[in-house]
Parts: structure tokens; C-alpha cells; sequence
RNA sequence: GCGAUCGUAGCUCAACCGGUCAGAGCACUGGUUUGUGGUACCAGGGGUUGCGGGUUCGAGUCCCGUCGAUCGCCCCA
């Protein structure tokens, strides 16, 4: 097979200028509320051995079978790209003894890969923020975390049309008891269910809950709710959560019809969601997979995270205020030297710093202001350096001042033209 | 995996029913002016109209295939 041209692979994208500064700014805002909660940055492989994977979700499902980025190594080792954290995490955390930090508070971000047809919102190679909270079974640790992606949200500006949707899924005797009443019920109603629900009915009949058929829907909404089916214990940690939120004024809508596809999850299930992406509407989704490092050979751990799209996320946040950058702009060749070394020692200083080197003193200028410079700084030649700065609206002027005065002493320093 | 729409310079687009239709703006490059914060002027480079095949005297314009994008379904860890 021979590529066509230097097109990217299907799905996955090269970011450049605004949108890859768009997407810098949901990381570090993740990180910068991360560190504000406790959470300590982990990292994992992007390859795993595809048993990491296929166990957890189960050999079978479409997920792992047709959309996972799976290979054979030289070795001749089955490895597949990692379609999700959790699973890896977890693997980490058992094989590293984690579980003597306990409870763990991780926050990773990075590149997750799954063979689907793309769309808005979803390609083949996407980025997520993920948090988890390994080893803490208190409903404490599902409040924090959802304190966590409130703030996040709310620090990126996204919050206009985003709701976080609340459920529980209950322990497993609540889950096995809820599951089949559903079954009961959509089996008597069997005719009247869509062709893909029919199936559903036989592979994953909680997914039937967010069916987009019309006629669907109508048995959905006659369908038993979880509540009726909660086991005390159950029913005490999903108000505890609820409390907390409550407390932490975190807003959120119950959804009785929010499931999650696999069977470790446990409790509480949410989803940020908005309207705006189209058919991808979840921003954020998480809950809590109590069975799942056990179910893969560890020691028995309470678990809860999250993980939030990133390329979602930059599609709905305000676009980032412009950084301070000043340009360096020497009036003349006999300048560059000076130039360079006032340039380096602010540098040095801390101070973010671009040099126009280019083109007469117009274009230069003209460089400077598309580099997204807020201010300049003119260098005259000459034996002592002759400085004229330039600043913004909102710049700190006499902040600049202060720098330039410190990194460059004995020079002549003017504002706009006026010395000081 | 299924259905639909789309694909013209780096970007956004134009080109009536197939016949000088390969263009504009922005961007880019060089220069002039200005002489100090993006807005002036002049000139220039750049496209076998995603790719391949077909119909036709002639195709960007019609047909088929393919690649990609977009919207929805499926799936959603």
C-alpha cells in the first residue's frame, strides 16, 4: 500500500499555531488544578501488551476486537496502543506495590488511540486529561474528583451549556438485581424495540437506556430505575456523594439513565456533557471501577476517576489571554550584538523574549506584532545601549521597567520616546 | 461496519446549463515610503482543480473507483 502524498493518517491531526496554543491551555490549566487537589503527575506507556486491555473490556466486545490499534511486535508479543489510562494505571499500580501509597492520587495526560470512523469530536489519535483515585472507597474521593473537573471547567470558561449528569450504579447485587428487571422488562416489550436494541437486549442491555431511537425511547422512559433496586450500603454511599457535592457547591442533575458499558464499574457514574459537539457531547466521563484491579490480579482496591477529552475541551474554551512577550528589535545591524545581549540576559532574568532580526524597521515591527509581542523594546546603536520601550495597554510597564533596568544597568531607557 | 454531503493556490472562497475559467482576498517573498506598535504603495513567487480511470471534439464542472474531511447511525473504555 502506498500513502497518498503527506497526507496524516486517517483521524489524527497536526496542531499549529492558535489551536495548539488552545490546546496547551487545557493542560496546563489541568495541571495547575491538579496540583491545587493534591494529585501527583504519573506516567505510563502508550504500549501495552493487549492483554491489559482485552481483559478488562472483555475478548469479545466490539471494542476490543475491531477498534483497538493492536500489533505484533518482532517479538512476536500481541501490543496495542493504549485506547484508554485506567487499564494502564492499573497495571502500573500492581506491578509497581502502589497500593503502599495508598490512597493514590494520579493525574496523567497524553495521546490514547482507537480505530473509529471520525467525527467531530472523536479521531483516531485524541488526547486526554485522566485523574484517578486509587485505594479510597470513601464517596470523599468521587466528590474531589468532581470538584476537581468543576473547577477545571470553570477555570477554562467552559461551563455556558455543560451539566454534570449523576447516577449510581450500585454494588453488584444492586447492578445484577437492576440488570435484570431491565432485561424483564424490554423482553416483554421485545417487538416494539429497534433492530440495534433487539441486539443490545442480548449484548449490553443497559446501553438500550441511551438509545437515540425514537421508539426506544418511550420504553425507556417506562423502564425500572436503579433506585428501587439499591441495597442500603449502596443507597448510603450514593447520598454521601450527593451530600458532598452539595456541599462543595458543585452543581449536578441526576440521570437515572446514565450507564456505563462494563462491569467493574460500581456506584457512582457521571458525564459532563454539552450539547455543542454534536453527537460527541461527553466532555468529561468518569465513575468508580471498585472490582476492576482486582478483577485484574491485584489486591482487592476501591477506585474512582475520571478522564476529559482534550481536543473537546479546546473546542468550547475561551481562547487563551495573550502571554507577555517582549521583542527585541534592533534599528540597525551595527545593534544586533547589543541587541543579543540585552536579549540573553533578560532571558536569563526570566523575562519571555522574541527578537526581530529581519527586514527593515517596518517589517520588523510587523514580525514582532505577529509573534504576539504585548511589548517593544527599540535598540539604538551605539557605544552605551540606548533603549526604547514600547508596552501595551495592559503590560506592567514600571514591572518592565524594573527588568530591563536590573538586566541591562547603565543604559539609557526610555517609554515612548520619554526618558526615565 | 452503515448512510449522506463535500474536496479548486499555504488559508477562505469564485468560475452561468461541460467550451480562454484557472481567478480574488488574505498569507508569503522582495522593495519604496514612514521613522517607531500591527492599518500605505509597488512588484513577485505559488495550483497538471485530492488521486486514478472513464464519457466527450472539449471536464474543475458528468460517471466509476480510491483517499481524506464533515454530519448522523453503530460503538463509546
Amino acid at each position: 500500500m502506498k500513502p497518498p502524498r503527506l497526507q496524516a493518517v486517517r483521524g489524527m491531526q497536526d496542531l499549529f499555531g492558535a489551536e495548539a496554543d488552545r490546546f496547551e491551555r487545557v493542560v496546563e490549566a489541568f495541571r495547575a488544578v491538579g496540583r491545587r487537589f493534591g494529585f501527583r503527575r504519573v506516567e505510563v506507556p502508550v504500549v501495552e501488551f493487549t492483554a491489559v486491555f482485552a481483559r478488562t473490556l472483555g475478548e469479545t466486545t466490539d471494542v476490543v476486537a475491531k477498534e483497538m490499534y493492536s500489533f505484533e511486535d518482532r517479538g512476536g508479543d500481541s501490543l496495542t496502543l493504549r485506547p484508554e489510562f485506567t487499564a494502564g494505571i492499573c497495571r502500573a499500580f500492581i506491578a509497581n506495590g502502589w497500593q503502599q501509597h495508598a490512597p493514590c492520587k494520579l493525574m496523567t495526560h497524553g495521546p490514547l488511540f482507537r480505530y473509529e470512523r471520525p467525527q467531530k469530536g472523536r479521531y483516531r489519535q485524541f488526547h486526554q486529561i485522566d485523574v484517578e483515585v486509587l485505594g479510597a472507597a470513601e464517596p470523599q474521593a468521587d466528590v474531589e474528583l468532581l470538584a476537581f473537573a468543576d473547577l477545571l471547567l470553570r477555570e477554562l470558561g467552559v461551563t455556558e451549556g455543560v451539566t454534570l449528569e449523576l447516577n449510581t450504579l450500585g454494588d453488584a447485587e444492586t447492578r445484577e438485581a437492576w440488570r435484570a428487571a431491565l432485561v424483564g422488562h424490554f423482553a416483554a416489550h421485545r417487538d416494539a424495540l429497534s433492530e440495534d436494541s433487539q441486539r443490545r437486549l442480548l449484548t449490553n442491555p443497559l446501553r438500550i437506556l441511551d438509545s437515540k431511537d425514537a421508539g426506544d425511547r418511550s420504553l425507556v422512559a417506562e423502564a425500572p430505575t436503579i433506585d428501587a433496586f439499591l441495597t442500603a450500603e449502596a443507597g448510603r454511599f450514593f447520598a454521601g456523594v450527593q451530600r458532598g457535592l452539595d456541599a462543595a457547591g458543585v452543581r449536578f442533575a441526576r440521570n437515572p439513565r446514565l450507564v456505563r458499558g462494563f462491569d467493574y464499574y460500581r456506584h457512582t457514574a457521571f458525564e459532563f456533557v454539552t450539547d455543542r459537539l454534536g453527537a460527541q457531547g461527553t466532555v468529561i466521563g468518569g465513575g468508580r471501577y471498585d472490582g476492576l484491579v482486582a478483577a485484574m490480579g491485584g489486591p482487592d482496591t476501591p477506585a474512582v476517576g475520571w478522564a476529559g477529552g482534550i481536543e473537546r475541551l479546546m473546542a468550547l474554551a475561551a481562547a487563551p489571554p495573550p502571554a507577555p512577550l517582549l521583542a527585541v528589535i534592533p534599528e540597525a545591524e551595527e545593534a544586533d550584538a547589543q541587541a543579543a545581549r540585552i536579549a540573553a540576559a533578560l532571558r536569563a532574568a526570566g523575562v519571555a523574549v522574541d527578537m526581530a532580526y529581519r527586514g527593515n524597521q517596518k517589517r520588523r515591527r510587523e514580525l514582532a506584532a505577529k509573534a504576539g509581542a504585548t511589548a517593544l523594546l527599540f535598540v539604538r546603536p551605539g557605544d552605551e545601549p540606548a533603549l526604547n520601550l514600547v508596552c501595551d495597554e495592559g503590560e506592567d510597564v514600571p514591572a518592565r521597567v524594573a527588568a530591563l533596568r536590573a538586566a541591562v544597568p547603565g543604559a539609557r531607557l526610555a517609554v515612548r520616546g520619554e526618558p526615565v
